[in-house]
DNA sequence: CGGCCATTTGACACTAGTCAATGTGAGTGG
DNA sequence: CCACTCACATTGACTAGTGTCAAATGGCCG
């Protein structure tokens, strides 16, 4: 077993080709590894950082699962997205520099802490920092287009059939089977990011175990058969 | 009338403060000028970038108005986003150096052109357009949670109550009426956009109008009680 | 002036929401 | 180790809000 003390490093992280750009030469890399300061771990239910605290990091997930939420001045919340291991959170912070949502950890966490401030200065000279700062946040921007394309036209089993489609997608890119997943958030987390009452995420689970399509044990779910999934998500693909 | 070969620069564009950074010196204003390599007419109807189109650059909008729209492989298609005048589009492409989305102006519109690597190389060199680019993308992201929360957890009439404040505000600060606007979209987007079918839209601003908030004649609007349409798009907000 | 597209309005259908009761597991403390 | 508790999940009955389909009206452009 390898001694507490060591640093892990971006350089050496098992999470780099997920959250940090690819062509880096050796002293690029050594610079890469000065922008984590910190490290911190967050506790299952813990928030991460809150709508209206102060800007001034991105944070690189390293283990857990977060969600990130917006709340209505009455009350209502809305989850705008569930991020795990190697996905990087806090961008909305960006613009006005104080938070506009909470991200709360959903199972035990860490997060690499990434100075804002450091990332600009050091992608002002690395290419790639800089190219790849800019991903992300367009990767985010193409990613809540899907998410409005799925509130503001699909039916709940499309919905939730996209849903878990993205899900066992992101976790198999990361290691774990591609049809069988555990969900880390409850079915009224699901509802609000689908934009549906937490019964209509449970009646429409039950009637995709019915049909076959899934198996659904509680919080643990098995894909049986993808390509029906696939065809829920896009119904009328066929012309 | 002045000569039609004035070039317009960012220096003394009128729109300078929507679209740029406000605090520069007299040297990085010059440089700013360089961004803009050339300007597009793009007529009513016709489409700035589309789908799949390489990405190349982001454009400014200099007159006009745009609305962008993703489409699902079954030809369901959502409107992400309406855009007007200071407001930048292109964003979506960055990261997979394609478009993935749909921009057309929904009335003859003038458009910046401004390549993209000539923004990340300048912006190496001026730290107020990196911090400028990175609000841009950032002011995206937390609009786009902002319709996620609209067409997420909102009705029929405070979808299209918050709709109609945003525009209200929007067109005020750029010196219009904030209380009279000229809808540049069809029901039909609108209710794309908020994720309504048109019917439903038309209804909607019928009632508005029976109950005295709205005046509607055809895409004139002219808001008649401002305070009762936030509380609309606010609806639980006392306790 | 005519044709066309956008809009409005009505009647009806259906999806998802609401309210309520019951079931299930994981964790806790006796 | 077991019973208890609590949060979460499931299911049923009924309802409200939008969608669907259809018809009529109104403006605008060629």
């Amino acid at each position: 077993m390898k001694p507490q003390t060591i640093k892990v490093a971006c350089s050496n992280c098992n999470l780099r080709e997920l959250c940090m750009p690819l062509d880096l030469n050796a002293e690029e890399l050594r610079r890469i590894d000065e922008l984590v300061t910190t490290r911190r771990k967050v506790k299952r239910g813990a928030t991460l950082f809150h709508n209206g605290e102060k800007f001034n990091s991105l944070y690189a997930i390293r283990t857990g699962f977060f969600k990130t939420c917006v709340a209505a001045e009455d009350g209502r919340d809305q989850v705008t997205g569930f991020q795990m291991a190697g996905e990087v959170v806090g961008l909305d912070g960006i613009v006005n520099d104080h938070h506009t949502c909470n991200a709360i950890a959903l199972e035990d966490a860490e997060v690499c802490v990434m100075p804002f401030e450091r990332i600009e200065e050091l992608s002002r000279e690395v290419n790639a920092l800089q190219r790849h700062v800019h991903k992300i946040m367009s990767r985010e921007i193409v990613r809540e287009h899907g998410v409005m394309l799925l509130l503001g036209s699909m039916r709940a089993e499309e919905r939730l059939a996209a849903f878990l489609l993205n899900l066992a997608q992101r976790l198999h890119a990361r290691g774990f089977s591609p049809s069988e997943l555990v969900l880390r958030m409850t079915r009224e987390e699901i509802g609000s990011y689908l934009g549906l009452k937490l019964e209509t995420v449970s009646r429409t689970f039950s009637k995709f175990a019915e049909d076959g399509i899934v198996e659904v044990r509680q919080r643990h779910i098995r894909i049986l058969d993808a390509p029906a999934l696939q065809h829920m998500a896009h119904p009328v693909a066929c012309h």
